[in-house]
DNA sequence: AACAATAGCGTACACGTGCACACTCAAATT
DNA sequence: AATTTGAGTGTGCACGTGTACGCTATTGTT
């Protein structure tokens, strides 16, 4: 196992992933894909395709891996920039339109998937977002000293509310108008943080007494 | 024009527009749907398809309007029982919850229709969801005299909220899950409601000094 | 050096698709 | 009563699809 060989094979692997990546967008969903087109423009037969994934589905599938790859790093990015110091909210919806206007095609492929007609692809797209809401509840927990459970419900919704925004943001060009919805998905986030701190302070003063 | 003729076409029509609905399900998405599978399930040759639509495009559009009218016909539904006394969160989340239980596929195709590839379809669905959100929004403002801007910001974030929740109930089959969900999802609103109330209020009193 | 494994290719097939076209025949109009 | 309209039919075409099959040529193993 020189690897020459399997180290060619990783690199046309890749370039079929990168080939379906190339041709997702607004108007072309994963589903819409067709083995042939994506080995076509990996510069591939059709028929070579199946040496790396047995289904359109194993691709499918290897393509929300990596969008929750990117999702995670997007995190630890926006960590990077906090602990430089700002406000938490802001930067973390700043970073997260930055996600959306670099990789936007990655981003509509979770957005689609979640609500596809694949249950193993909506599953998929669903535990990517669970690593997302449970490190984002973890921070809340620690960073705020809230109660558990309420921490895990404000991270739920603020990702909800960020994921929407992120979808609306898709379909808008305009810089301002993206500008103003940043601005309102910060307020929105301030919205829940503010109910759930309340909360969580309200269910500590009940254990003392 | 006696009507007998345009009354028959009004008739199979609708036996279109069922038969479409009648197909989509969790595996089966509206794009999916072929023109001759929607005239077979119809008891129609495919292409008698053309006298109502010119299109499967026309089709899905009109499907949306009706999901739309629906929507509407929930918001309706809520208001009558709150009128009857009870709390508006827990009263709205119950009455969405029964939606998304008896007509789940309708619900879906919004959901998927809102990330799908056709702007068109994008934009139809945006417009429903629009005009629930102005519906909640005027509500809440005179409900609870808030700040119009923040009224609209706590709706928009409600119907997000609402939406996703509705979109996990989809694939959750056990009713103690599902009952958890939806308390979770009513302690979610009540964060968005306690923070707005809060804005609201101090924009209120910044205007008096 | 001989052999096995395998990435990639080309051909071929059956299938479902949208849609064009030329019909029929009942309803509506004149 | 004569004519026009239009909802619904059946046939047929060109196209793109997934994938089975047998092949070549190169790498890895013995």
């Amino acid at each position: 196992m020189s690897g020459v060989r399997a180290q060619q094979k990783e690199k046309t692997r890749r370039l079929l992933i990168d080939a379906a990546l190339k041709q997702l967008s607004a108007e072309r969903s994963f589903s819409s894909l067709s083995l042939r087109e994506v080995a076509k423009e990996a510069g591939l037969a059709p028929t070579s395709f199946y040496r790396h994934f047995s289904d359109m589905n194993e691709l499918g599938l290897t393509l929300v891996d990596e969008a929750g790859l990117t999702l995670r790093q997007l995190m630890r990015q926006a960590r990077q920039r906090i602990a430089k110091g700002g406000s938490v909210i802001h930067i973390s919806v700043a970073t997260f339109m930055e996600l959306i206007e670099s990789n936007g095609n990655v981003f509509r492929l979770l957005l689609r998937e979640r609500s596809g007609t694949s249950a193993a692809f909506r599953a998929a797209v669903i535990r990517e977002i669970r690593y997302f809401t449970m490190e984002l509840c973890d921070y809340l927990q620690q960073a705020n000293d809230l109660d558990g459970e309420v921490a895990y419900m404000q991270a739920n919704a603020a990702v909800t509310i960020v994921f929407s925004a992120g979808s609306d943001a898709l379909d808008i060009d305009d810089k301002v108008v993206r500008e103003q919805l940043s601005k309102q998905t910060i307020q929105q986030l301030r919205f829940i943080a503010r109910g759930a701190a309340e909360l969580s302070d309200r269910r500590k003063a009940g254990r003392k007494n």
